[in-house]
DNA sequence: TTGAAAGCGCTAACAA
DNA sequence: TTGTTAGCGCTTTCAA
């Protein structure tokens, strides 16, 4: 039986275009692959031949032979949720760039599912994969290395056993700190999800913005670092009971992630605090919402953009270069930025 | 060379299988197959060497004799869109179940670059696609037809010419009016993507309203009917000039998108315009915010989990088939369901 | 129920 | 620069 997208018309073989050019396979390959120079005569015969057949190399079995797919593998929790979707919309843009195509599996953020993902019978076929582990620790990496070629690709979850591109999201965190220092807030309270789930994702820009704060002297009461769950925390009347915002001495709130961010927001509105006259507040993703929430969100943009583009450039590399060639585990960061929005801007 | 994913150990085939169970590679295929009996003993003696070898078939040297790949491609205009990335979730979500794996293309709804996703070199791999088309014709279907297994699964696109799931959305626009009208409204607007790009996904739910309307004698003046961009709409001050909404009649919005109806939303906040209390509003696409804002919108859900579940059962039926059975072309509608949430209570 | 063997279409080593 | 050819690992026909 032939392939399901061949079989209207028997598809052209580099052995049906030989015959028709009147030369041998091999000639045929050497024009399509490049690899090895061709008489400039016989390569417009070959190629009015492929062109006449409407020729396309068998991917299967070019892979048969040579081992490469040009078809990368992209593991994320879920594309519903806004910085794995942008990751997904960069990664598919950046691979379509390249001509390589991307299979996608989503995870849920799941340790088992993360940890299996490099046996992944979807991923079996594959070149190489890039992983947007939420879950995974340094061990687990370990073992993942000298699999295929494998890169991770979350804003904060890097190793050193494996490839990884990720932002400085400590330093994001502290230069959210330091932002807010600079517009004159001293009483700052964050917002982080409460559900311990994907701690990883979370924990840099965390530590990163006390770090900042410790810098200027300020430590956080227990009472400012409020934990809520991301989706509940949409429902109004939830948000505002969790954020216990009536604490009126706050002038300034970082929210770990944008959706805590908007939601933090409209509750602040309902409650009648006026953002940024009372207070402050600072998202973390960029997510395109936030360029239209009321008031507009100041966020750091983690540039997935720039770390979709590495990664995929990345696992592009391993590839390249054959099973003999030991390259080392690198680590790439990606520049994050400051995205000031009306949220923060100093009034008056 | 090896595979990329086969580096580490030589990989086993079943030739080693074989070898190490004392038998011929047919049998370890049939073992492996289960598509021919095999004796009890034999298959132990088989599976064990399995086992020991963790042998794993290889995907491209059965694709190369079989033509199939286990694998489907979805084109779709942009993963950043909530519909669209609703869609590939559930599609994801059920090729997985199916052990099947995703290529995912995006097309960002231009009209050349869905025209040749069939032929697309990224998908020309796949044994078939998930094809959400939004600016495709019947002319292209036709074009279409006849080559790889193809499904449409826009909510509105369909075809005669090739394999087609929907949701009826003119039914559904229909289903929206008599709700607004059996609440009591009487003066209804509506708010459509202002771009008349992808205009195929919103004309069956804007011609369904409007003939729900024309049905209790209704008929809208222009002035009634709103166009603004999805996106420049999220600003509130652009979407407010837009509206219009100081038009005081009027105590319906049916936005043909839920993006559409959560930017009216707040823009009719902003202008001191109480939803429900005021006007009605109603969205559609059940995007998950839409539960989240406030107040939590009304919406239609165009049954985006089925449709994406019976795209990947009638993909994986064509597949199965061989070429030789002839098929016409199905068409199949999914169940919508209108949600009722705070934005259309009826009050007092 | 199992074995032997013929390719699927391509790449690349070896020859010319 | 080009031709010849040996497989890549698997499915499947034909025989036994």
């Amino acid at each position: 039986m032939r392939s399901a997208a061949e079989r209207a018309h028997r598809t052209a073989t580099l052995r049906d275009v030989a015959a028709l050019a009147g030369v041998s396979i091999r000639t045929v390959s050497n024009v399509v692959n490049g690899s090895v120079p061709v008489r400039e005569s016989t390569r417009t015969r070959v190629a009015e031949a492929i062109e006449r057949l409407d020729y396309h190399p068998n991917v299967a079995a070019r892979r048969l032979r040579s081992g490469r797919t040009q078809v990368i593998g992209l593991a994320l929790p879920d594309v519903t949720v806004p910085y794995f979707r942008e990751l997904a919309d960069a990664v598919l843009a950046a691979a379509w760039r390249r001509r390589m195509s991307v299979v996608v599996v989503q995870t849920q953020g799941d340790l088992e599912r993360e940890r299996s993902v490099p046996s992944s019978p979807q991923l079996r076929h594959v070149d190489g994969i890039i992983l947007a582990a939420v879950s995974l620790t340094e061990e687990d990496f370990r073992a993942m290395s000298g699999t295929a070629p494998l890169v991770l690709a979350s804003a904060s979850v890097r190793s050193d056993a494996i490839d990884s591109v990720t932002a400085d999201t400590f330093a994001a965190g502290r230069c959210v700190a330091q932002h807010l220092l600079a517009t004159g807030r001293r009483r700052p309270a964050v917002i982080r999800p409460g559900d311990t789930q994907w701690p990883a994702e979370y924990d840099g820009r965390y530590r990163g913005f006390m770090a900042g704060l410790a810098d200027a002297g300020i430590t956080l009461p227990e009472s400012h670092i409020v934990s809520t769950d991301v989706v509940a925390f949409g429902s109004d009347a939830g948000a505002l009971r969790t954020l216990r915002l009536d604490l009126p001495e706050v002038d300034a709130l970082f929210a770990l992630g944008d959706r805590l961010a908007l939601g933090a927001l409209r509750t602040l509105h309902a409650a009648g605090r006026r953002v940024p006259e009372d207070l402050a507040v600072v998202g973390f993703g960029n997510i395109e919402q936030s360029a239209y929430s009321y008031p507009t969100l100041t966020t750091v943009d983690p540039g997935g953009q720039a770390i979709a583009e590495q990664a995929v450039a990345l696992i592009a590399d391993r590839v390249e270069r054959t099973a003999a060639e030991k390259v080392p585990p690198r680590r790439s960061t990606v520049d994050f930025r400051l995205i000031e929005r009306e949220s923060t801007r100093v009034t008056g």
